[in-house]
DNA sequence: CTTGACCTTCAAGGTGACTTTAAGGTGTAG
DNA sequence: CTACACCTTAAAGTCACCTTGAAGGTCAAG
């Protein structure tokens, strides 16, 4: 029983890439940041991913959408990892102000929620004509 | 009534900045950016605030802490302002793209919550030997 | 009427997170 | 055996978001 799920199937980068929705050069940075390195490596030197990694590299793009920065993630260190360290002093703290910084950001995501709701509120309320946004641009979009 | 609460006490950008916590060039870049400007100007050119300014600038950081652009921020304009404009077609069209933004970063928080919720738990529930986290490093923090 | 904490503008510098460029090796299909 | 899409490294470039520096004006307290 606990299934092993050495399913063993390895991606190369853009393999990776692809399924995850990231740029194959962003992987390469991330692993030169200490984010995220592959399984192992072919004999031609290509980098070899598992399964696992596609998690990891989500996790590590959910964090960022909400404000995290790679330094704060990085610390965090392989989260999923089951190859275990001891659980030091600093490590349950860390998870805790963590933890608390993910609770600050939900109020937040909240207070923005709630401004934006009640500007579409108002906007839906009078049709046409209403007084909610004082001057819109066209709104470019941009990365992210 | 409708109580037009015009205390019309006017502050000065150190004064405001201190308020926020935010530093006085921050709000200067982002006058120049377009995203807050100040009430008015004193005789000899110093920039004057009103409370209002206060409320428009922890929006700001709010929608800015959980991963929105000042590009973002910028094309929703002064949020809050009564002043009103007409709702053209694009504006409604662009508070429901927001709002679903909010949605989505609601779901990556859950999802980073989630990750680390399981990982404390792990930490708490084997004192001193657990498998949680792979390599972490002491974590010196920086802005935000 | 000077000191010192504020304010002004303009310009340059810094950091984080990529993205692009250059020069070249690998692997498979025809 | 030659295309062609993929991979490699190292270094430079880009963009957002400030931050800092220089040179100077304003204002209430002593």
């Amino acid at each position: 029983m606990t299934a092993q799920s050495t399913t063993d199937q390895l991606m190369t980068i853009g393999e990776v890439a692809r399924t995850a929705g990231v740029a194959a050069p962003t992987l390469r940075y991330y692993e030169q940041e200490g984010l995220l390195s592959p399984t192992t490596r072919s004999r031609a030197g290509y980098r070899l991913y598992d399964a696992q990694a596609v998690e990891q590299l989500r996790f590590i793009r959910s964090a960022q959408a909400v404000g995290f920065t790679l330094d704060d993630i990085r610390t965090l260190g392989r989260l999923d990892g089951e190859s275990g360290k001891t659980c030091r002093a600093g490590v349950r703290q860390l998870l805790e102000q963590r933890l608390a910084d993910v609770s600050e950001k939900m109020k937040d995501l909240k207070r923005v929620q709630k401004t934006l709701g009640q500007a579409l509120d108002r906007c839906r309320r009078s049709n046409g004509e209403c007084k909610v946004l004082k001057e819109i641009r066209p709104a470019r979009r941009k990365r992210r």
